[in-house]
DNA sequence: CTAGATTGCTAAGGAGGTTAACTATCGGTG
DNA sequence: CACCGATAGTTAACCTCCTTAGCAATCTAG
């Protein structure tokens, strides 16, 4: 006799007294308009938000439609569509690996550089902005914060593949 | 003169200056991970993202597909399609609005309710640990910065719609 | 009471993902 | 050196979920 119809409200929230913290909030928060802030960056572009995230990748050197499979969370079967999509649009090229008969190198091309910062420029501007207003240790304390967030999510993502 | 090939990288990481602090590293970190965590929770649950995040706002009371559909950022017609399918889980019921004819209320049922939360605590509890280890300015802290951040996100989306 | 806005739905179509299957190459082992 | 498992990349068929377009019902303001 203490868990439903606490209030007026047909169940509402009991079990769930977390999220009382401001921090924890304000993720939610972040990370909900982050989320809108993709959509609407690869709307913008003209392309998809997993193309962005792809381009992204290839800004800091080339990599193969595996590797981006991987870091895209997807198959290596969607990964060269991606490509595909991305050759088309002139924002990247394919080149054999020197070495590797098996593997392709997908270049960022000057046109995919220079559409990619285009977009993402104002964005990071905005966000160091507001970094710079912060001290050297609160910007310490909100990492310290964040990276244990980010490795609990991780460690709930493990417990998929405990192998 | 000072463009590009600084290093041996076909071009690189030049004109990208910013992202060098901790706290903007570990942002980006951290939505990552959740959104791997999205995918997860929802694969786990047999459900949508989608489907996941109405159930959570449906948890808070009852909202109509059309409200569904602004939280989602979705048209209506794909948030016919959500509530479709978390009635046909079971998660959900459709209601009439008691005043307004045009409106459906969308319930949560007792199993959308368990199944919701079955799938949500685990992580909750996680950041909530994490988050009790810091101390209370410290939260302040972090808050303030992700609400900043989260801000300038959607000042970069309200581009879009300067109306 | 009418005009416009809002809610919810259906139908048709497309974008982007998955699984399954196949080829080619690499790298280590007997 | 010949084989063999692992890896890279691709294609084809399919499926899920979202979109646009259009409609009917209802509410609300003038």
């Amino acid at each position: 006799m203490s868990q439903h119809t606490v209030g007026q409200q047909p169940v509402g929230g009991d079990p769930r007294a977390q999220m009382r913290s401001p921090a924890l909030q304000a993720l939610r928060a972040v990370v909900r308009a982050d989320a809108e802030l993709s959509r609407t960056i690869a709307r913008r572009a003209g392309l998809s938000p997993s193309e962005i995230t792809a381009l992204e990748a290839l800004s800091r050197g080339p990599r193969g439609p595996a590797e981006l499979a991987r870091l895209l969370n997807v198959t290596t079967a969607a990964a060269t569509g991606v490509v595909d999509r991305m050759c088309a649009h002139g924002h990247a090229v394919r080149r054999p690996h020197p070495r590797d008969g098996r593997r392709t190198e997908v270049h960022l091309t000057d046109s995919g550089r220079i559409e990619l910062l285009a977009h993402l420029m104002p964005v990071f501007g905005r966000l160091a902005a507001h970094d710079a207003s912060f001290t050297e240790s609160e910007r310490a304390t909100v990492a310290r914060y964040l990276d244990g967030a980010a490795e609990a999510m991780q460690a709930e993502v493990a417990r998929d593949r405990p192998t």
